[in-house]
RNA sequence: GGGCCUUUAGCUCAGCUGGUUAGAGCAUCCCUCUGAUAAGGGGAAGGUCUGUGGUUCAAGUCCACAAAGGCCCA
């Protein structure tokens, strides 16, 4: 037997009660067990970073995850399960930093690194742990850690790193110490999550260095880069486009270059950062632009003429010249004195002169114009100051040009030696100084505050410089054809991904992977201090093999900072010692090797075979092109040159439901686990599900009720109205002798049908919207037609053959639904496979997410049947709206609905007329003898047919066949199959299927037309229609008045009346019926007993007094059998007034709806009736029930 | 500056290979049904499909250009 239902359940709640369910039951474990051997389907999981909470963007990517392998283990497949955490880089330190207060880098080294990278270490772990638990809470099966362990593990590491524990794995006893334990999470011997910061991940990005230098790919490069003093590192573009811009003011100083070879004359530059004066170089010109030679005053001076407006005072142009003209053109610099500006090659850190040894000039000696074709005059002068020690692209000249490099800060941004009274200064605080110094020289000409977009760090807010340093690279263009060849290779969702990719892999740089800090990837390069060269080691093995130092430091501990830094190598090109560079990895190296560190590469090679590549993975799109997805494929191409993934999902951008990001500040941000809490995992599932992938998604609670009433809530109300009934008439899947199905039932078996084939094929092409859209299509179809049409056949009495394949019917769509609905929303279908299938079958798999896809078999779609129900329902919709038209409430019965359609759809439409005549309340369904007294016809060419027949003639064709007279062209087309016109004089011929004739509607306000059909209805209503009428408006007015005085579904009633006239006879005429349908036992007219409920009103011209009571109540529970007798639909049984639906009393919200409706009453029906009155009065008052707080406010029902 | 995406009703979005009168949900208004009930149903209103040009018998759909917004690169 089923179990009860409630009926408004809380989505959260139950869900809670699911992830007991699994717990207890090991429902994953099952399932792994049960697919285990099966064929394999390889997804790989995307490391989050576990660095926060996850976010409900996470939420959106995850879903899509979790469907796909749930859709894939119920197909059969045997999948890994593996879930990847990201643990490495900047953004773990600067968050630990935050924790400690520190400021700067020296911070961190007074800390000591190894406390602080344990620190790192334990924030991860820490992390790992509630993102786990959030993961489980949207419901993704993943072969997850014990969140326990992982905090165990996180508060052991600072303990006592080096403390010696014992952990449980899938192949036993694993023992180490605590630090060695963490460095082997999610490999084979511990299970569970990958971590990018284990042993094998690391080392085996070491073999991949170690391979691109053997390519001869690895290098040591040196570029200027935007530089954070405070924090000590280079801020990658990425970094800076992600948070920051900001305006900001900074001081627009123009100054004087002079003229070597033009005394007087003197070049006007201009610039917004006075600290890189020092370390001029050149002055750049565009060779296209028109200069203009000025005297103003004693002095001569050169700008471009597009800039003259920034001069003031009074001026004469002197002449005009090309950028060209001015090249080579020598001049003074402002800070010519500074001994860094004498030196040959210029002046840099002491590791980095070496770089520019080969250039034989000083930037003294170098001074002169050179040409730029990116020098403009949206600003300045037109005349740019070039210090290649101090901006990217002034870098990018010194190459061109061989210019000497002057680069004058150290990490911190304090000027280095040789920059005379600057040295030892802070960048921050010398601009006045410098301003003051260039006014004593006579170079100063003005200063102007300038506003402008300005990159600053984006976690210290302090604006960045330019910054010259060296890092590694690896370069790109050996790996650029192969590269693109592979991305080629991968289906991309959406397509565009493919272009996108293509793109940034000809656009991309050498790949960058240094970073000059402390917790991540120790990169493997060694290089020797003697003589500059380096090597790349492939392995700890390799490492321990050529240690010659330092190796009983660093046994034992993970290949991190800073322990591996203490063993030193034999430089294998002089023999003299080599040690490791101190930079640490680019994070993107960590998780572009997960396709092979999880995959136990070099380890099972068979194991590795079998899962890679992976069929599918999937991310959101915004950098994963040049980051995850490009990392991925990088080291699949180096290492073995395969597509990484058979499949490439990416998704848009999640913004919050105003459009916007979301921002805590901004007050627009929902938290992950209050999503979860306040609107369940199912709903949030559902509506990433339904969400196309290339368009930024509005996440938020609107949206979110919005699903949860469209589909979540009519899923479970067919549900429940299953339950309730099948509970009361004892029916059980076992028992069922299959019935005898209606057409209804036929029609939505087909749909079903319909609706497998649809989802399957959607998922199989790995779009889920596709499947998400005929699911509510679907289930619309299911709730309001299907059900609504089917309520009485369950209410009924008789347990025949017609209410037998009602309850089979609805029972099969369930369960079938259950399962085609359970990789989507996976607690609500638990819920209802337990309810539906174990409770009556104990046999069954014990979780939905054991059994197996619903089998395809698209030949089972009855398309007659399918085409029968459209029909009936096109006329029924039509009905409908006549009645709206005409003002004609369905309430009252009518004589006739009379249909115009081809006689050929007429069969449809009579083997749905019991459907037809009862939706529309109507006595007779007939097809119009003389259409033309209903409708004329409209002819139109099926242009599909005729336009490529006739091509440029066809619009005269169409002209012909709207000016043809209708009636008689239909008659032709019928009786002959064909018409003649006459186009160009010519006479053409069109067959019948060339044209489609639609109907139209004469005048008349109670016909209505669609396509092929037209619905009329006969609006005559007789005295034996109107007392019909009457007598189900009584009956509306007791059952509201049943629930307004609080009775229960199954309660007797005795009903007294007092009626006017016609509605006195009505009710007499109609009594056995009102019986019937308001459990009334006793039909009294007159007598108005006192302590009854009461209610008046007044309609269609009559008016109505009513009171009602309790009927005796007999001495038991009725027997099931007798209950069937008195009502067709309500049901007296122990167990149905334990449902909360009847037990609720008539509660403030119906009095409100009727208060609503009294207001509206008098409004529409004024011509027919007077005056609605009616006061529901309950007199014993049971509960609180009518307690008519009826605001006669209220305008809507809306308002709660 | 280059590449890609988006632009359809007040809002959020569907519209397959060009083809009949461009659809849905929400919101609004009107009506209705009622023991799925803090639900349900029907109807109305709401559109120069961002703009301009082109191809075509036929363009929301294809092409070109432009505009706005977004993503990426420089």
């Amino acid at each position: 037997m089923f179990q009860p239902v409630p009926a408004n359940p809380s989505f959260p709640v139950l869900e809670r009660e699911i992830l007991a369910f699994w717990k207890d039951t090991d429902a994953f474990e099952t399932l792994r067990r049960l697919r285990a051997g099966g064929p394999t389907w390889s997804f790989m999981d995307g490391p989050i970073t576990a660095n926060n909470p996850m976010g409900v963007h996470h939420a959106w990517g995850r879903t899509y995850k979790d469907l796909f392998q749930r859709f894939h283990a119920m197909r059969g497949f045997d999948l890994r399960w593996q879930n990847g955490f990201d643990c490495q880089g900047l953004w773990v330190e600067v968050n630990v930093e935050k924790d400690l207060g520190f400021k700067t880098k020296k911070d961190i080294e007074a800390y000591g690194l190894a406390p602080f990278v344990v620190l790192c270490k334990q924030r991860v772990l820490n992390f790992a742990a509630v993102q786990t638990e959030q993961s489980i809470r949207l419901g993704m099966w993943m072969d997850w850690n014990d969140p326990a362990v992982l905090r165990y593990l996180r508060d052991q590491l600072g303990q006592d790193p080096g403390a010696t524990l014992t952990l449980h794995g899938p192949r036993g006893q694993v023992t180490g110490t605590v630090e060695q334990l963490v460095g082997q999470l999610g490999l084979p011997q511990l299970g569970g999550s990958y971590f990018t910061f284990s042993d094998k991940n690391n080392y085996d990005i070491w073999k991949f260095l170690k391979t691109c230098h053997e390519q001869g790919w690895v290098y040591k490069g040196t570029d200027v880069m935007p530089w954070c003093w405070r924090c000590g590192t280079g801020i990658s573009q990425h970094e800076i486009v992600t948070e920051g811009y900001i305006d900001r003011a900074d001081p627009g100083l123009t100054v004087r270059f002079p003229l070597l070879d033009r005394p007087g004359e003197s070049l006007l530059v201009w610039t917004t950062t006075p600290w890189t004066l020092t370390s001029n170089v050149a002055a750049a010109v565009g060779p296209e632009l028109t200069y203009v030679k000025v005297k103003q005053g004693d002095e001569v001076l050169y700008l471009s003429k597009g800039t003259l407006k920034m001069l003031r005072g009074q001026f004469e142009v002197l002449g005009e010249l090309s950028g060209q003209a001015l090249e080579g053109w020598r001049y003074a610099g402002p800070f010519d004195e500074l001994p860094a500006n004498q030196h040959a090659g210029g002046w840099s850190e002491p590791g980095l002169r070496r770089l520019f040894a080969r250039i034989p000039e000083s930037a003294v000696q170098a001074h002169r114009v050179v040409l730029w074709d990116a020098v403009g005059e949206a600003e300045g002068t037109g005349i740019v100051h070039i210090a290649p020690g101090c901006g990217a692209e002034d870098f990018q000249l010194h190459k061109q040009y061989d210019l000497p490099v002057v680069a004058p800060l150290d990490e911190n941004g304090v000027y280095i030696e040789g920059f005379g009274w600057l040295t030892g200064q802070p960048v921050s605080e010398v601009t006045d100084r410098i301003v003051a110094d260039l006014q004593a020289k006579g170079r100063f000409y003005r200063l102007e505050p300038y506003t402008h977009r300005y990159p600053q760090c984006w976690r210290c807010a302090t604006p960045l410089v330019f910054r010259l340093v060296d890092e590694w690279y690896v370069g790109m263009d050996g790996l650029r054809k192969p590269l693109m060849r592979l991305t080629e290779q991968i289906r991309w969702i959406p397509e565009f991904g493919q272009d996108r990719e293509l793109d940034w892999l000809r656009n991309m740089h050498d790949w960058m992977i240094s970073k000059k800090r402390y917790w991540g990837l120790a990169l493997p390069i060694w290089e020797c201090a003697q003589c500059g060269h380096f090597d790349v080691l492939g392995s700890r093995e390799e490492l321990q093999a050529r240690a010659v130092a330092g190796w009983d430091v660093f046994a034992g501990h993970t290949p991190h900072r800073p322990y591996i830094d203490a063993v030193k190598v034999r430089c294998s090109a002089c023999g003299g010692t080599a040690e490791r560079i101190k930079d640490v990895g680019n994070p993107w190296l960590d998780a572009g090797i997960v396709s092979f560190s999880t995959l136990r590469y070099g380890d099972e090679p068979d194991y590795w075979r079998k899962w890679f590549p992976a069929d599918f993975i999937t991310e959101s799109f915004p950098g994963q092109f040049r980051n995850w997805f490009y990392s991925l494929l990088t080291m699949a191409a180096a290492l073995e040159d395969q597509p990484a993934a058979r499949t490439v999902l990416g998704f848009a951008t999640l913004l919050a439901e105003d459009g916007r990001p979301m921002h805590k500040s901004w007050g627009n941000a929902i938290e992950f686990n209050e999503a979860a809490d306040n609107i369940g995992a199912d709903v949030m599932r559902w509506m990433y599900a339904s969400q196309k992938y290339d368009a930024d998604m509005l996440f938020g609670y609107h949206g979110a009720d919005e699903t949860r009433r469209r589909f979540l809530l009519p899923l479970w109300n067919v549900y429940s109205f299953f339950v309730t009934y099948a509970r009361l008439d004892g029916w059980t899947p076992a028992r069922s002798a299959a019935g005898r199905r209606t057409e209804l039932d036929r029609w939505i078996l087909a749909r079903l049908e319909q609706l497998i084939a649809q989802v399957t094929a959607a998922l199989n092409d790995y779009h889920v919207y596709k499947a998400a859209q005929p699911v509510e299509a679907f289930l619309d179809d299911l709730s309001n037609w299907y059900v609504r049409r089917s309520r009485r056949r369950f209410w009924k009495s008789e347990a025949d053959a017609d209410k037998q394949a009602a309850y089979a019917t609805l029972y099969e769509v369930l369960v079938t639904l259950t399962k085609l609905l359970a990789p989507f929303v996976p607690f609500i279908t638990e819920h209802l496979y337990q309810n539906l299938v174990r409770a009556v079958a104990p046999g069954a798999p014990v979780s939905v997410h054991h059994g197996e896809w619903p089998a395809v078999n698209a030949d089972l779609v009855d398309e007659a049947v399918l085409a029968d129900m459209d029909a009936a329902r096109t006329v029924v919709t039509l009905g409908h709206a006549v009645r709206a038209a005409g003002n004609l409430k369905v309430r009252q019965p009518l004589g006739r609905v009379v249909v115009v359609a081809p006689p050929e759809k007429h069969a449809r439409l009579t083997h749905h007329q019991a459907l037809i005549l009862d939706e529309l309340n109507v006595k007779a369904l007939e097809f119009a003898e003389n259409e033309a007294e209903l409708v004329t016809y409209k002819l139109m060419p099926d242009n599909r047919a005729l336009g490529p027949r006739f091509g440029a003639q066809f619009p005269k064709v169409r002209a012909a066949l709207a000016a043809a007279d209708p009636a008689a062209a239909v008659a032709a087309l019928r009786s002959s199959g064909k018409l003649a016109l006459t186009v160009d004089g010519q006479s053409v011929e069109v067959a019948a299927g060339d044209v489609l004739i639609t109907p139209q509607p004469k005048a008349g306000f109670a016909v209505r037309a669609e396509g092929e059909y037209v619905v009329a209805l006969d609006t005559a209503v007789t005295p034996e229609l109107r007392a019909e009428g009457l007598a189900r408006e009584f009956v509306r007015r007791v059952q509201d008045l049943r629930k307004t005085a609080g009775f229960e579904i199954s309660d007797r009633i005795v009903t007294h009346y007092v009626a006017s006239e016609g509605l006195a006879e009505a009710v007499g005429a109609f009594a056995g019926y009102i019986r019937d349908e308001t459990l009334t036992v006793d039909l009294r007219p007159g007598f108005l007993p006192a302590g009854a409920a009461t209610a008046e009103d007044a309609f269609d011209g009559e008016t109505l007094k009513l009171a009602i009571a309790r009927a005796e109540a007999p001495a038991g529970p009725e027997p099931a059998a007798k209950r069937r007798t008195p009502a067709k639909k309500a049901i007296a049984q122990p167990g149905a007034k334990r449902q909360p639906t009847s037990k609720k009393p008539a509660s403030k919200p119906a009095s409100k709806r009727k208060a609503a409706r009294q207001k509206a009453a008098p409004k529409k029906t004024a011509a027919q009736r007077q005056p609605a009155s009616k006061k529901p009065v309950s007199k014993p008052a049971p509960k609180k029930a009518a307690k008519p707080k009826a605001r006669p406010a209220a305008r809507s029902r809306k308002t709660r």
